[in-house]
DNA sequence: AAATATGCCTAACGTATGTTAGTTTGTTAT
DNA sequence: ATAACAAACTAACATACGTTAGGCATATTT
């Protein structure tokens, strides 16, 4: 596709701290939540980014590249951020609430990357599969130590941490929904409504 | 009825209870869960069912309607449940209680279905998308309303109800994981564990 | 046994996709 | 101004996909 106005190339528009790579990576990350990751087609990125399909590939290796990108950059914040809280000295109860506020906030703030993240690693290929799947399972087992932990301390109701953990997350990217609603309340306002019911759960208290 | 197991060709294995039809849209659903719609190939489908690809279209129109049945059969039956819940005369709160074990009960055991119709609906075409859309909103607009006559009644913590909805719906989908996951818990205790923390929440109660 | 209908096969079409090769244009440094 | 580099272009390839047409094989009905 064409975006010449007079008679030049198109050019893929950066600001000085942005490379033309990252700007195709964010592109990428919009189209591939829209649409899904097979659906989405290079040709689609390239006319999203105003140029042609084979002058991306200047910039990124192929297109599972793409999907690379987004899905590790995700999890490794995701990881150093757990990291981060596991080392703090405050209640365990206090810890899974600041992991969830990030949770919370990395699905509100980057949900195009996150939300990739979570729903087409699917698409990644063998070394990298596997690579992701390992980080999933050793960060829901962290998750689910720190509620275990919580739990002997007397401060989480006793029950079954690999289930919580499970509900935790998957709640937590029901945030797709708001973002696909019409007229949303605001981003504070679901940040603490979901922590209130994930915490304090539906049943009023005596 | 003559089955020839040296020369011949293939055919479609049914009961008299299931036509061939009901078997591919069966196999359909498992190969879209795990491969995604746009992935998974007729040719796939054709395989798994043991046939050729070519062969498939005397029992279906396309590959898009097979799409179709599977979200709107699980459309359906959840918009059935709600219905005949919403009559009968108990607190809200059971209410609640009921449409969620349906829905856990649902995606455990028609897992591959509503894992599709939850996470493929996107690549519905667009009489079929848009109606989709309505009766998912319509749906959980009843949810939520369900859940306001029960914060009205006391039965319920104040909270935000559409907010509550998207956590109870995307918490269930969390099954998913379970279904991965190796070493499992039963379906009974899985159900259990869910209810009790969506319905009653981590902190505990004093 | 013959006739009809159903189900499957092979072959192929048209289209879309990811990607490469080679060339031209634009920018930056000498 | 010119050389060197980066980034865009055009053209094309190979492959995979959904789907159709037409013929043979099997099952069912007469």
């Amino acid at each position: 596709m064409l975006v010449c106005y007079l008679c030049c190339m198109a050019r893929i528009k950066t600001d000085s701290h942005t490379s033309r790579r990252e700007v195709i990576i964010a592109k990428a990350a919009l189209l591939f939540r829209e649409k899904g990751f097979k659906a989405a087609s290079m040709r689609d990125l390239a006319e999203s980014v105003g140029v042609e399909a084979a002058s991306l590939y200047n910039h990124i290796k192929s297109k599972t590249e793409l999907l690379h990108e987004l899905c590790f950059g995700v999890a490794n914040r995701f990881m150093q951020k757990i990291e981060e809280v596991e080392q703090e000295k405050i209640p365990a109860a206090e810890k899974i609430e600041k992991i969830l506020r990030f949770h919370i906030h990395e699905m509100i703030h980057h949900y195009e990357e996150v939300y990739v993240s979570d729903r087409e690693w699917k698409h990644l290929l063998d070394p990298y599969l596997s690579n992701f799947q390992n980080q999933r399972r050793i960060y829901r087992k962290r998750l689910a130590a720190i509620i275990e932990a919580g739990i002997r301390a007397g401060e989480i109701e006793p029950i079954d941490a690999p289930t919580a953990v499970l509900i935790l997350l998957h709640a937590v990217s029901g945030i797709e929904s708001w973002h696909r609603s019409r007229h949303k309340i605001s981003a504070e306002e679901l940040e603490n409504n979901m922590i209130t019911i994930l915490v304090g759960g539906l049943r009023p208290r005596k």
